[in-house]
DNA sequence: ATTAAAACATACTAAAAGGTATGTCAATAC
DNA sequence: GTATTGACATACCTTTTAGTATGTTTTAAT
């Protein structure tokens, strides 16, 4: 058996992602990537068979790892407390921790990047990226309804409600980061979400 | 005199932001402009040096439009208050019925779709962007200081956070609205930034 | 009516993009 | 050591795309 080529693979993957943050899927050319990575058309398209191909291996990687950290934000949670409420809560902070300590959500998010371009991408991707977000609202909207089951908020609000508002806080200060430079605005937006949530529920 | 050419060239620019809040502006061909609006290459040159003079002549409309509505905003809830937390959350308001009767905010938002492929745009249309943000920040954030010197709020935040929050709470509605379809989502999500205002300052 | 000039259409060009064909190298199994 | 196979590099091809060159039509002032 010949050598090992999936870090070279992962190495294209590395340097796609990032140019899609910056200028978008369309934009990022093969040549791009190729010359950011110093490799050549003959390395890509033994790893990849088109550049569709690419979009999909990059979302799907992507998925995998935001699933991780998904579930890493559920268990630490739990362990903290029992309360769903207060689960949220923690898992709000875990995130703030991330973005403000450089985490790969501080980077981007894939999914808003390629919302962006979605009529470009086949059927296949398109799925898989709202597969993302869907995977968010189900974990993070089951708190949410276990918390109002607990506690009523002040204004009447449903638990959907809150997960779109969580997800559309973190996006939108992803929009923001992105055409001003600072990630730090991301964790602003998710405070200030924690901050609504506490109040609605006179948490703290 | 010959005939007049503007309402061609803002049947171009309709088509082309249409195409980019699908697609985005590197996916969006000048061939897919042209079928779009039934025209040719020659009525696009004559109206526009490049493509690159597309994307200025674009962002600069959007920019117009975005100042003439912000304005209105303004004019509007001076009109129903003298007291500036209230200004905030009538025109927050407006901005809620403006997206729920199919305004323009409905649509997308141009900022936000530029602000992700930011490194394909030359610095004049990246400056361009950043000034419509610029904007919106200056003319709310008024608002939010003066609403502050009034009241205080339950938690411990800057005008400029609340703002920031604002925009990004709009642009977020925009991504999640981006990837599910519905514009409802983008009101929901000023809906529930009009909550934590009401909730920080005790109003209503 | 003539004409000038803007408002387009048509046909073409050049370069950039994705993709292919083919070859070389390196690692491992035998 | 040799053969085999994956991991790449190089050179080329094809299509797409922005852009151009040139021609035709339309409008309105004279």
């Amino acid at each position: 058996m010949p050598k090992d080529g999936t870090a070279t693979k992962e190495l294209i993957l590395d340097c796609t992602q990032e140019l899609v943050y910056e200028r978008g899927f369309s934009a990022t050319t093969l040549d791009l990537v190729l010359e950011k990575a110093k490799l050549t058309k003959g390395a890509f398209f033994h790893h990849f068979k088109s550049k569709d191909d690419l979009a999909t291996s990059l979302i799907e990687r992507y998925l995998i790892g935001e699933a991780m950290l998904l579930n890493s934000l559920v268990e630490r949670a739990e362990q903290v407390t029992r309360d769903p409420l207060q689960q949220v809560l923690a898992m709000i902070g875990f995130l703030i921790d991330d973005i403000d300590t450089g985490g790969p959500l501080s980077k981007g998010c894939l999914f808003a990047s390629y919302a962006f371009e979605l009529a470009e991408f086949d059927e296949n991707v398109r799925a898989l990226s709202k597969r993302g977000f869907t995977k968010w609202r189900e974990v993070i909207g089951d708190k949410f309804e276990k918390a109002m089951e607990k506690y009523q908020p002040k204004i009447p609000v449903s638990a959907m409600d809150l997960t779109e508002n969580m997800l559309a806080s973190f996006e939108g200060g992803i929009v923001i980061f992105r055409m001003e430079g600072s990630p730090h605005i991301i964790s602003h937006s998710m405070i200030a979400f924690r901050n609504y949530v506490s109040l609605l529920f006179d948490a703290d």
